[in-house]
DNA sequence: TATGAATGAGCCTTCATTCAT
DNA sequence: GATGAATGAAGGCTCATTCAT
């Protein structure tokens, strides 16, 4: 087995621990079990609980901004918005354990500067687009951390209804509530 | 020193510190060194930690249905959703860390019984609300824990940008993130 | 109500205590409530539960010494010990939790010099019975401490029984009783 | 050093503080130190203090059942009695510290199902014995649990002086407690 | 390299003791 | 003198982290 996979098998196990039961009741233990590792093993290719977690945050982030930033460029404000909306959708299917990134707040006391740094530089991406929405009087005149709020809220919440099973997806139902995040930040 | 004095200090110390870090995080010392008490005196009070956490979710929950139930009854129902976002503010703005409650998930697996009913109490108030809201043809035909979530998600995290100081509350920027709430939901 | 009087209160409470759960499952707050008076009433009486705990051995110690002193001079070694079995019985009839301090071990990690003397004390009185029986003849050649550990043993283990309900007392089983112990220690 | 050798090691120090200071005033911390091991090592191999003290009451208890059932058929009441005598003092020689077995009472709020049952047990294989010899005429008509009483409340408060070093043991001594105690539940 | 036994700091909680009333 | 609210040291137990194998 190469050492790159067990970093995996580590980190997806961490991801979905942290996701399902959060990072103060996941234990080391619990990761190497689910992992199917030793527990020293972890330590081998993390510093500390607390390494992990950030590894696993700045992972996600980068994967996000990633998803974002292809074809946003030269796009109508709508379409951006609908792109946005999407990565949302995918990038919480793709691994649905995502949501650990997007659930954390920014001043979670476990994030390190690095995590801090690099969540400043999607909301800077995301404020240019914002910046141009509302310039183009598409957008409400909100400050974009507004915006993206109003946003994000929206859809985390939605979310855990469709974890806990009280909500079901489906094409019409997303298409739905894009409409309805659109209409909550566009101009009228 | 009153000992009804004491109480509120650990029930004060004990919210911020709950919205702050989370209910794991948060450690008895923590929250004795913050209410300046000693460990022992928490435990005069409050018969656990699982008990605190409970009794200032009930006393929030108490409080805030209290709130969102004057007045909410023969107005229509854009007046009734005015009167549920500044519901939302006051309570927020009486004790910021109210924010705790309306945070907690309803299956955080602190909460009791007592907790969860409570909970389910002003769900079903909101639900009343929201189902009159769709037969009217006001609101979007969505169920009502969704529109619930898109107002209250968007809500929870914008208030985190206030908290840190992104953010600064006036009446016009009240008033229209109230609109904007209020676009989300409504039928266009 | 004199201070006298919440000593006495004080004492019977924690006699009770100590003798049917023992001296570290016992706690003051307990004691207070038995003896229904304040915590620190208690303290006033006695600087320590060490403290409490060794009066009640030393007063215990003390009364049975008197009672076995009383009448133990001038008659035969059968007479003696039907004297010293009775003195046991009474004692213990007395008040039940006079069983505190005959179980008491003197090695226990709580008691002080001052409880460990009187009970050398006693010891010593003992020794002076035991000898002139076995100088006698009538009383088997064993040291006397063995001599009193036969004879208060069997009686501690029995009087479990007892307590527990699993033995009644009447006459003749005492008669019978006394006559085992007499038995075990007598020359034949 | 081999895990088995740890548990060994928790178990001989538990035993020996448990006899000499009682189960409530022993400390897990206590039992490390004396053990030589971390705290934390203790709940490697015992799941609790609790689950500790059982473990060890039901080993002592199985080790002495065994003992006792080894030629215990078909010989006489007297060298049944001879047996059960040397059982005891065999005990004790192998582990001073069985005396914690022996001591302990069956009602103590620690003993779990399991260890009760053993006790019962032992206790019935006992009684069947002590009505053999009251069926015989050989012992006096009293309950078998009032005839073990006697002979184990002597011997314990006895082997209490062997321990603290009042008494020495050698084998025409013990020779003449077997008679003692002999002497105590026979008829005469 | 990989492991998991071992550790001890730190958690929640209790309770002997103090002290302001 | 009497009280009981307040305290913090200490207990049982967990778990992040280390290290010998």
């Amino acid at each position: 087995m190469t050492a790159s996979n067990k970093v995996e098998l580590i980190m997806k196990a961490s991801l979905t621990l942290f996701t399902d039961r959060g990072f103060d009741a996941t234990t080391i233990p619990m990761i190497a079990a689910q992992a199917d590792v030793g527990t020293g093993t972890i330590y081998r290719y993390f510093d500390s609980k607390e390494t992990l977690v950030n590894v696993l945050y700045q992972e996600s982030a980068q994967r996000f901004m990633k998803k974002v930033k292809t074809d946003f460029q030269g796009i109508s404000v709508r379409e951006g918005f609908h792109h946005l909306f999407y990565c949302l959708i995918d990038f919480t299917k793709e691994s649905e354990y995502a949501l650990f990134f997007l659930e954390t707040n920014k001043d979670a006391y476990f994030l390190n500067e690095t995590s801090r740094k690099l969540l400043d530089e999607i909301t800077q991406m995301l404020d240019v687009f914002f910046q141009r929405g509302k310039s183009e009087g598409v957008l409400r005149n909100l400050p974009s951390n507004v915006l993206m709020a109003l946003l994000l809220g929206a859809y985390l919440k939605l979310y855990q209804l469709v974890r806990t099973g009280s909500v079901e997806i489906t094409k019409p139902f997303l298409k739905e509530l894009e409409q309805c995040s659109w209409d909550a930040i566009r101009t009228h």
